[in-house]
RNA sequence: GGUCCCGUGCCCGAGUGGCUAGGGAGCGGUCUGCAAAACCGUCUACGCCAGUUCGAUUCUGGCCGGGACCUCCA
């Protein structure tokens, strides 16, 4: 089959079409480097990186994620700290890329930034002054070289184009304008090219005087440098479409006089409680904030379990800090539970947070290490011998298993991860199912050890390749567990050593067949938390 | 105001003009000293009203409800 992607810019599914055969440029907005990255970001990069380890299966693909790096936040947050913007920035680079690891994505094969792109930047400008696509205004600015601020000239590139990507017309736009409108400009839609530097603002030198570079125009002169005039994909998330997007287009195609990207992908929010993520609305989480309550891979799992173009919706529930019951949307923002009416801070209420849905999440995560445990447990003791296939052993009359297909199908339509991580759960039941050697529930046949052995072994390298390709259950099966039941028993606020002398309790009380006593402590461990399993192998026991 | 999207079972979440994803919870089993895990089985669906059709949750129109964007935003 196919890969069929969706197109914001024709608002459909077409198939793939690569400019060079073998070959995907992809563009993806990075972010502005001056503060953590939140759980919306999280989003984005995870739901590219999965795309871009899907492409890497067929086509040698060049991925680009710029940073911004000179921009007002940046300027503004440095000199709130009296710091370098360009350190600040560098600095965030920095945690960007820890927070990305932590979620299992990758860097990007080239990372540019605004403040080493500088001469493409201004030459792209200069290019886009001399077909008539720029013009210039007398700068505000007291600086005293601050030479021009430059404008885009949106109304000498079709109007039709202009609006494509966005879906909108020009009356609306026009009727919409919430904002005071710059009066220098010649049209309200004109956007800054060149911004003059301002009294304190960090500047270049160009042939408009000192200044610094627009929003936009960063991603069209950088994407041009490294992909060239047309390249394949450019995502991000969808608030970007108008007008980061839109005005890439822009951009790019009046001064190339060629389409800039032929696919132009775009994901859907992040929201908490049904709530569009604000910092206003205080319903805003960084990615490391939620580090004590959820493993990287939870929250990989969570984020890919719906679709890329839907929103995600993160239920948050919040307890009172005083008597602990889960307190109503009225009483978080009075800062005061009605149950109790204890009053209680903003910092306070943070601590008493929860997530059910990375708690389920982690759950999933912990069967797919546990299974791919007990693969690997399983092939330790016994050899493979050659036999049946995983499709020949488990197919039914007209419902056959193939998984892998199943689950390679369902990323070929738009990147239906969903679907995917269904294909998943289906093997890993049947796996399970072999692995306590109780095939037979599907088969009807008894297989011998050897044999299920091999259907084992082919389990486990489908497994790793789903794994690779959702960046999930990828580490070693038994560190990775305990080092979830560890976060797990810190999330409860609960000692190991507490539960290490509670398993030797009640492993003496079952010695001397103390069944009662043994149970007791179960009860004990069960209130801490702490479930216990009785295995064949010995006792074991995991956090709920 | 304009543009666009969505409304699926107790919850989350795919999808399709007829062949009833998946997960969680619940219930009933297998297994177990008892449990748990795992597995098996099972109950709850397609907002409302029309139309097209042999047949619509899926297509069309209307309505109701929710949301996003038009401004920095992933």
């Amino acid at each position: 089959m196919a890969l069929r992607v969706f197109n914001s810019l024709t608002r459909q599914k077409e198939e793939l079409r690569p400019i060079k055969p073998g070959k995907l440029g992809v563009y993806v907005c990075g972010v502005t480097v001056y503060d953590l990255c939140h759980v919306g970001h999280a989003r984005v990069y995870v739901v590219f990186d999965t795309i871009v380890r899907f492409l890497r299966r067929h086509y040698a693909v060049t991925y680009v994620r710029n940073f911004t790096d000179v921009d007002d936040k940046i300027i503004r947050r440095s000199t709130e700290r009296s710091e370098d913007p360009l350190a600040l920035a560098a600095h965030f680079v920095d945690e960007f890329h820890a927070d990305m690891a932590a979620i299992g994505v990758a860097r990007a094969d080239i990372e540019p930034k605004v403040s080493t792109h500088m001469e493409e930047i201004l030459r792209f400008i200069i290019e886009l002054e001399d077909k008539g696509f720029a013009y210039r205004v007398k700068t505000t600015s007291t600086v005293q070289d601050a030479g021009d601020d430059v404008y885009f000239r949106v109304k000498n590139m079709p109007a039709a184009r202009y609006l494509q990507l966005s879906g909108r017309n020009l009356d609306d736009m026009m009727s919409g304008a919430r904002v005071a409108v710059d009066e220098r400009k010649e049209d309200p839609l004109d956007f800054a090219l060149w911004k003059s530097a301002k009294p304190g603002e960090i500047a270049w030198d160009s042939p408009f005087g000192k200044g610094r570079p627009g929003w936009h125009i960063e991603c069209s002169a950088m994407a041009k440098k490294h992909l060239g005039i047309t390249f394949d994909i450019h995502g991000g998330g969808k608030d970007l479409i108008f007008p980061h997007h839109t005005n890439e287009i822009a951009q790019s195609e009046c001064n190339h006089g060629e389409v800039m990207a032929r696919h132009w992908l775009h994901n859907g929010f992040i929201n908490f409680n049904d709530e569009k993520m604000a910092k206003s609305v205080g319903n805003f989480f960084t990615i490391r904030e939620l580090w004590p309550y959820c493993t990287g891979e939870a929250l990989r799992f969570f984020l890919l379990s719906t679709h890329y173009r839907g929103d995600v919706n993160f239920d948050v529930v919040t307890s009172c800090p005083s008597c602990g019951v889960e307190l109503p949307p009225a009483d978080q923002t009075e800062l005061r539970c009605s149950a109790c009416s204890q009053a209680f801070t903003r910092e306070a209420l943070r601590q008493r947070v929860r997530f059910p849905n990375l708690e389920e999440a982690e759950r999933r995560i912990q069967y797919i290490y546990e299974t791919l445990a007990r693969i690997d447990a399983y092939l330790k003791k016994n050899a493979a011998v050659d036999g049946p296939s995983l499709e020949f052993a488990f197919s039914q009359p007209g419902e056959p298993f193939h998984p892998w297909e199943d689950f390679v199908d369902a990323f070929d339509d738009d990147f239906n991860t969903p679907k995917a991580i269904a294909a998943l759960n289906d093997l890993l039941r049947v796996t399970n199912l072999l692995v306590s050697g109780r095939e037979k529930e599907l088969t009807t046949q008894k297989l011998k050890p050897p044999v299920r052995a091999r259907l084992l072994s082919e389990s486990r390298g489908v497994l790793a390749n789903m794994g690779a390709l959702l960046g999930l259950g990828e580490q070693e099966p038994t560190s990775f567990l305990m080092r979830q039941r560890a976060l797990r028993l810190k999330v409860r606020g609960v000692d190991v050593k507490t539960v290490e002398e509670l398993m030797q309790e009640r492993a003496a009380a079952k010695q001397q067949k103390d069944f009662n006593r043994a149970d007791a402590v179960r009860a004990t461990l069960i209130e801490l938390g702490v479930e216990v399993r009785d295995t064949p192998e010995g006792v074991e026991w995991s956090v709920l």
